[in-house]
RNA sequence: GGGAGUUUAGCUCAGUUGGUUUAGAGCAUCUGCCUUACAAGCAGAGGGUCACAGGUUCGACUCCUGUAACUCCCA
């Protein structure tokens, strides 16, 4: 059988895959091994690979089939997030298209559209995980709105309402004028925005004076209740308990003294409106003012701002600034960089309001989760972000559970028109309860219309995926839980990471992982982020398409230390793309081989095989370590540089036959078993090539995907040190040549000054090969004639049929003998310092001794061949 | 305004409790090679006063103080 030119991505994917699926290898059921569990964060319903998802489930996967391969029994658990403001969003957009209002429809109208539309398009996203290999275990695929899932949301929510953790209650919120609902102030993003800051006067009544106040939002000035300075201002202590009037609508409002107020902003009197600023409303309570809402859901002008009615409320800001200027209020407008609030999902300025929604209070349940991460109870890498969790922790804020959405958990609360309510599964229990409660029998009850938050589901997802609540102590959650490893990013760690810690322990009394990873966020090569706007985002099934899976994730993995930003490169895939080749190519070559195998023995290789041997022991255990310290990128660079550098520029090298000559048969099989290690190695990396190179190595009955990686032994440093100084030797020797321009072909003939004779003479056929070399002898003395190459505390000579032209060969000595001498100088002044000598560990002073040593050796061994030279 | 983090080669990053031959990779660059596994390759090379200024120490990329720039989070 012939192998193809390149590694075939496309057929191979495809193939190992579905292979894999067949035999059942991501599935998992609880056993007598250990378990190794991870719950993937569910991405939106209506989501699409990204680069993000991409990084993230990369990582799960290596984790994962490296737990699988170690002998635990891997467990990874996909699903979805219904996304309550995302979809609807999606939805209504939808409907629109087809010509259809969402306020024509009634509730279960649109959500049977909804439904519809999340058959049809949700979860796209889990098929294309397929593409990037990810090992899970898809009968296990998870649902936040699954019938069981769903009820839990909800018994979870009346338990809390029980314990009297979950309220009622009017407050400011976070309004989202185009999708019309409520957010939590984790989903408000605030952005640096350039505003206008505009002065206006204001008149004191029954005075001719006025008063200047600035503010960036003109057009509420319809909702003033007070104007506020501060009360040691001097400007304005004359008008303490005086009125003002608004322009244009003449209403009356006080002139109140408050220390809040900043002296030096604007012109230190602030107009103060109380329905739609934060920080007014908390004035407002204060100061007993009155409340003017101006404006309608959607943003526009209420009935109550007597002007501009039905009118947008930026629409507004710029014709009451042309009618403020006209009439002589406006004084003057400066420029302003503020931050604003933007709504995460829909992206337009949020609108302070009061209103009336669902709270959970939030420190009756943190604190086991805060003392949780800070005492380690579940690790954080990288461990930076304990402090911005501490941080958001210690000053958390009571959640807004309730969303003006109808995708979603509906909120189980009743209402009777008297305006008392009860919180009830359904309407049966609700009338029975309300009948207790408030003594009213056969009560006509309507339940709440609202929605839950999407992260009041998410937040039961690492038991609940196992039915740890609605089906409490089934075997899935007793072996699996607490899962180990949470693979995520931070910018969702107060929405999700904090609020399943609470969960885990509230419900569980146990925390839901061991560790949780933090990754990056993918940017583009500048540092951008990804987005839709900035069209920076690659479209990554495209890429998948044209680099392969392995390549993909190799180029996401090699330039992803551990919770830094990932600057995503194209050429990074590329990267990983080349190195699909060259495996596949030492592929090709060793197939070669196995036609021409022979039973004759010598011990020419020897070196080689052990060797190499011992560098595979020793970076399987580097890799380990660094695998426990979650250093995938560097794992892989080691990986990478193991096979490509180690195996594939030395070892092979050093083994091939010449040109038709056939090879021992231990030898090659040596080199099987050493290749198919590197596969196992790679393969938590990149599973689709080394799964196919793992069977075209031999026919097997097996699969690379579940063997278990063997035992560790450790390697012999003797063997070790000697192929460093191979390598050395090689390297100078080829240098020399490089340097006196000689061409591949030309032979040369090699003496070797050394103390270590019996070390090169089982070098010497590997060095021969090497250096092209047809004569390799041993030499007590300089050799007339050759170029010299000095390396540890051994000289070689070369020798060729060339003009010798020896002056490039000697500036290279003198400046080599220049560094000795300098470095020779630092370490002597160190050793005669008497307070080095004093303080310093024996082990530093001896290394220093031995430094001196080597580098007067050194000098000595040049100035000897320097001499020569000239002679 | 408060808090956290970052700053090491052209780029992306390692560098463990201060001492391991006067700082290590990968990519990029340069030179020479189409050597029958691989030009998506091979062989070799060059490149850094470790952001800046002080301090502690026999010794600082590493610890302390300050400055600057950038990033993120919170108000």
């Amino acid at each position: 059988m012939t192998l193809s030119k390149n590694f075939e991505h496309q057929i191979n994917e495809n193939k190992w895959y579905s292979h894999w699926l067949d035999k059942q290898y991501f599935k998992s059921t609880p056993d007598e091994r250990t378990p190794y569990t991870i719950v993937m964060p569910p991405p939106n319903v209506t989501g699409v690979l990204h680069m993000g998802h991409c990084l993230n489930n990369t990582i799960q996967d290596i984790l994962i089939r490296q737990a699988r391969m170690k002998g635990f029994n891997a467990c990874w658990v996909p699903g979805t997030d219904h996304a309550s403001i995302a979809t609807e969003a999606k939805v209504v957009a939808m409907l629109r298209e087809r010509g259809i209002a969402k306020s024509s429809l009634s509730r279960d109208e649109f959500l049977s559209y909804a439904w519809e539309w999340k058959e049809k398009y949700g979860g796209i996203i889990l098929q294309q995980l397929k593409k990037l290999g990810c090992s899970l275990d898809w009968d296990r695929t998870t649902f936040t709105m699954d019938k069981d899932y769903y009820d839990s949301v909800i018994n979870i929510f009346m338990d809390l309402y029980k314990k009297g953790v979950i309220y009622r209650g009017k407050r400011m919120i976070n309004w989202d004028v185009k999708a019309l609902t409520a957010l939590s102030d984790e989903e408000v993003i605030r952005k640096e925005t350039r505003q206008k800051l505009y002065h206006l006067n204001y008149a004191i009544e029954g005075t001719n004076d006025n008063i200047t106040i600035a503010t960036v939002r003109p057009e509420t000035i319809m909702g003033d209740a007070a104007i506020c300075v501060h009360p040691d201002d001097e400007r304005y202590k004359h008008l303490h308990g005086k009125f003002a009037i608004v322009p244009l609508i003449n209403r009356r409002i006080p002139i109140i003294a408050d220390d809040y107020v900043a002296m030096d902003f604007g012109t230190g009197a602030l107009k103060v409106t109380p329905a739609h600023d934060v920080n007014d409303y908390a004035l407002g309570q204060k100061h007993q003012l009155e409340i003017v809402d101006i404006f309608n859901d959607n943003g526009t002008l209420s009935e109550d701002a007597q002007i501009y009615i039905g009118l947008d409320r930026f629409e507004v800001r710029k014709k009451i600034a042309i009618e403020l200027e006209e009439k002589g209020f406006l004084i003057k407008t400066e420029e302003y960089t503020s931050e604003v609030g933007y709504s995460e999902r829909t992206d337009v300025v949020v609108e302070p309001r009061l209103s009336m929604q669902w709270w959970l209070s939030m420190k009756d349940i943190s604190s086991p989760a805060l003392k949780a991460v800070m005492e380690e109870e579940i690790k954080f890498y990288p461990p930076k972000f304990k402090n911005v969790y501490r941080h958001w922790m210690e000053n958390i804020k009571d959640w807004c559970v309730s969303r003006q959405l109808w995708w979603g958990h509906r909120i189980p609360a009743w209402y009777h028109e008297s305006g008392k309510f009860v919180v009830a599964k359904n309407e049966k229990d609700a009338i029975a309860l309300f009948e207790t409660e408030h003594n009213i029998s056969n009560a006509v009850l309507k339940q709440d219309e609202d929605c839950l938050d999407t992260w009041f589901s998410s937040w039961l997802w690492p038991f609940e995926v196992f039915k740890g609540y609605s089906n409490p102590n089934n075997a899935d959650i007793n072996y699996y839980y607490p899962t180990n490893t949470l693979v995520t990013a931070p910018e969702i760690i107060f929405f999700w990471v904090a609020r399943m810690i609470m969960a885990g322990y509230e419900y569980m009394d146990v925390k839901p992982f061991q560790e949780v990873y933090f990754t990056g966020i993918v940017r583009d090569k500048q540092g951008r982020k990804m987005s839709k706007s900035l069209g920076n985002s690659p479209d990554l099934l495209e890429l998948i398409d044209q680099y392969g899976a392995d390549a993909a994730r190799f180029g996401i993995m090699i330039a992803s230390p551990a919770g830094n930003d990932i600057l995503f490169d194209e050429a990074a895939l590329e990267q990983g793309r080349n190195f699909n080749n060259k495996i596949w190519n030492a592929l090709k070559l060793i197939k070669m081989w196995e036609a021409r195998q022979t039973e004759e023995t010598t011990n020419e290789n020897d070196f080689a095989i052990n060797w190499f041997e011992n560098r595979l022991i020793e970076v399987s255990i580097e890799v380990e370590q660094m695998m426990k310290q979650f250093k995938l990128s560097e794992a892989l660079k080691t990986i990478y540089t193991l096979i490509w550098d180690d195996f594939c520029s030395w070892y092979l090298e050093w083994v091939k036959p010449g040109f038709e000559q056939p090879i021992q048969a231990n030898v090659y099989n040596k080199t099987i078993e050493f290749f198919t290690d590197l596969m196992q190695l790679l393969h938590p990396f990149m599973p689709f090539i080394s799964e196919e190179i793992y069977h075209q190595l031999e026919e097997r009955s097996d699969d690379l995907c579940v063997r278990l990686l063997a035992e560790k032994k450790s390697p012999n440093q003797t063997q070790l040190d000697q192929g460093i100084l191979l390598k050395q030797v090689i390297s100078g020797i080829r240098d020399v040549r490089n340097k006196q321009q000689m061409k591949p072909k030309d032979n040369i003939k090699l003496f070797i000054q050394t103390e270590n004779k019996p070390v090169f003479e089982s070098l010497n056929s590997i060095l021969s090969k090497q250096v092209n070399a047809n004569e390799i002898s041993f030499a007590n003395d300089v050799v007339a004639n050759s170029f010299t190459s000095v390396i540890g505390k051994d000289k070689f000579y070369i020798l060729t049929e060339q003009p010798i032209d020896l002056s490039t060969q000697k500036s290279a000595l003198e400046k080599e003998l220049n560094h000795l001498k300098s470095f020779l100088i630092s370490v002597e002044k160190k050793l005669s310092n008497e307070k080095f000598t004093q303080n310093a560990k024996q082990e530093i002073l001896d290394l220093e001794y031995k430094k001196k040593a080597d580098a007067e050796m050194k000098i000595n061994i040049i100035e000897l061949s320097l001499k020569d030279m000239v002679g």
